[in-house]
DNA sequence: ATGACTCATCCAATGAGA
């Protein structure tokens, strides 16, 4: 089962690219973010063409994310973190889906620091830590994608120094993403590829893209379950490179299947 | 240090992204 996650940039300005990506990588399931999208303009009709069923949670111009899934029904489990009823910005989408339970999220930027921008990401990390943590608590096979916007290491941005200032990278940020990890999660690309240079994001700007001038910001976790079943995880950035892109590559995982649930099906 | 680019917005100039 393949499971990936991409933050589209616009999902109606982005819609050829989708789609053109959705019938190359055939994922399974897709978490996507910054919609940009009111949930009435949604694409569900081209999606479902596609040979897809969705679940959405948009908001005119900015944020939204949704969950996509070729493989069956997706039941929602969760719209929204709890913990900021005033919170008006759809971030969180949460779904079973093909025997797994899926968290496409959209943690805020942050920038600038300090300000009102920076503590609403740090309040909305600990919200998702402590979903996070009751996820796991459940025992379920549970996976959280999204673009976390946290750089992790400075294995994972082109040049560390120029970041140091940052709200993707300073500290703060990512001692509260080590703090989700050390929950018990894996974060499989890292996992997959230890000591490798890998990129989610490039700038529009400067030629980044030209430059390989990058960002690894797009991750998907893996609860205890679901990591015994990784078999590979990777990064579609040829996609970076075609027209009208998105500024982030979709990343994805590859999941061996479950060997309980085969048990159980032969009956033995 | 700034701004470069791209998206969405009652179409123009602005906010947001990272």
């Amino acid at each position: 089962m393949k499971i990936a996650t991409y933050n589209v940039n616009g999902v109606n300005g982005r819609l050829p690219v989708l789609l053109r990506w959705l019938a190359e990588a055939r994922p399974d399931i897709v978490c996507l973010q910054e919609l940009k999208s009111p949930d009435e303009r949604f694409p569900a009709d081209a999606l479902s063409d596609a040979g897809y069923r969705a679940l959405w949670h948009g908001q005119k111009s900015w944020n939204g994310v949704a969950i996509l899934s070729r493989a069956g029904m997706i039941h929602e489990t969760l719209r929204g973190l709890p913990g900021e009823p005033e919170d008006t910005q759809s971030r969180y989408l949460e779904a079973a889906a093909n025997g797994v339970i899926v968290a496409a999220l959209y943690l805020p930027n942050g920038n600038p620091r300090p300000g009102p921008k920076f503590d609403y990401k740090l309040r909305w990390f600990e919200r998702l830590a402590s979903r996070a943590q009751e996820l796991l608590d459940s025992g379920l096979p549970v996976i959280l994608a999204g673009d976390f916007n946290v750089i992790p290491t400075d294995q994972d941005v082109y040049k560390p120094e120029r970041w140091t200032e940052d709200a993707l990278f300073v500290p703060e940020v990512r001692e509260a993403y080590a703090r989700l990890l050390d929950q018990g999660w894996t974060d499989a690309l890292r996992k997959m590829h230890p000591g490798e240079r890998i990129y989610t994001f490039w700038d529009y700007f400067r030629n980044a893209w030209g430059r390989d001038a990058g960002l690894r910001i797009d991750h998907l976790l893996l609860s205890p379950a679901l990591a015994k079943r990784l078999k590979a995880a990777e990064v579609d950035s040829f996609v970076r490179g075609w027209e009208k892109t998105s500024d982030h590559a979709p990343v994805w995982v590859e999941l061996k299947p479950d060997r309980t649930a085969r048990r159980s099906i032969r009956g033995s």
